[in-house]
DNA sequence: CCGATTACGGTACTCTCGGTATCGAAAGAG
DNA sequence: CTCTTTCGATACCGAGAGTACCGTAATCGG
């Protein structure tokens, strides 16, 4: 339901009616801006007009697509769904390793990484960024709770294993990291904090 | 060298010599109000106008006992270190219940938990800042990290366990909480997750 | 007591930035 | 052709961070 905008602000690749068809080439070009202006200068340097300049357009087409400087951010920093390839059919540790695995590399990615920190401060503002952010994550939660649900049945995991608290244990260990310590989510962090994990979940 | 002030913006008790001494009701105040005003209306709220007025000073006097806006923030949601009472005496898995649900209270005050976001956001522009966090959990570390060795050495706790790693896992479990799902991190939570941890070290 | 030094309140100022408004022109639909 | 919408361009508004300057007040060393 409307989040983002009751216009057609996004989506709705329906030809509507009337008037002047958007330039397609438009939305492309600010969302490569986007990514390049956080790989250079972070954050700060993602001004509306920054934005609009290196994209070859102006503010008012980018407001016309996008209801704040936050939402297109995020759009940049995160396109669609976090598509980390499990391929749950190896042990639950392995299965594990590569949520770990994905979620950091997902996160750390420097345009990532550079755009994560000003986007969790703007969800109090923006509460509609808030569900947009946590629906990257439905496709790797759902997968998750498949997993874990088999292992459960399978008697190779704890009964009280729940998805949601595991998926939160691994996102917040990534988000603490880029945040506080980004140069220690190394691959030695990575097999560590698996290890950990699997520990938790045996019966 | 010098990253917050050269001069003797903050610290330095000692009576330096000549010049008219700084009014130290103006310091309390100005905390006081920047705590008011993040429980009122939460970061956006906090403006330097907005703390000069409420505290009955100007700007002038904050920027010369402060050198930006987040540092004073910071001082006033989070003074001192967090002390979050572990008597080390119990059992391992007590300990760790202490350590989890002193760090939940600490960060989901409703003054830190308003400022937390903005305040990680802000790490990037003023890297003291990260410093002066970072200092915050210097105690609970220390703490944390004895208490573990000793577990290991007792032979209730795996020898891989580490003080930094699980510290890290607490931390961002209630910080990815705070940003995301502040509504869920109640006492179940808590003991969820404390069961977690403490599995997650069986030997 | 005297000068030097520093903080005080008050005010005005600059600069940046997010967001809005307005304009004529262009591109499509019916 | 008309109607609608987007286009580029520009100007504008309001808010807020940080700085500068003022005359005044307090405290020091001498």
């Amino acid at each position: 339901m409307g989040t983002i905008s009751a216009r057609p602000t996004r989506s709705t690749p329906t030809t509507r009616g009337a008037g002047r068809p958007r330039d397609p080439r438009i939305e492309q070009a600010a969302l490569a801006a986007v990514r390049e202006l956080l790989a250079e200068g972070g954050y700060p340097a993602v001004t509306v007009a920054a934005v609009a300049a290196r994209a070859g357009t102006t503010k008012a087409a980018l407001y016309r697509r996008w209801p704040a400087l936050p939402h297109l951010v995020h759009e940049a920093a995160f396109p669609g769904e976090l598509a980390l390839q499990m391929h749950l059919g190896a042990d639950l540790a392995t299965d594990l390793a590569g949520i770990v695995r994905g979620t950091r590399d997902a996160l750390c990615a420097p345009v990532a990484a550079a755009a994560l920190p000003a986007l969790l401060a703007e969800v109090s503002t923006w509460p509609d960024l808030h569900a947009a952010m946590m629906q990257r994550f439905a496709g790797v939660f759902r997968d998750l709770d498949e997993r874990l649900r088999a292992a459960v049945d399978a008697g190779e995991a704890h009964p009280d294993a729940r998805a949601d608290d595991l998926l939160r244990l691994v996102i917040g260990a990534v988000i603490s990291g880029v945040l506080l310590t980004p140069d220690e989510l190394d691959d030695a962090w990575v097999e560590r904090l698996t290890a950990t994990l699997a520990r938790s979940l045996r019966p």
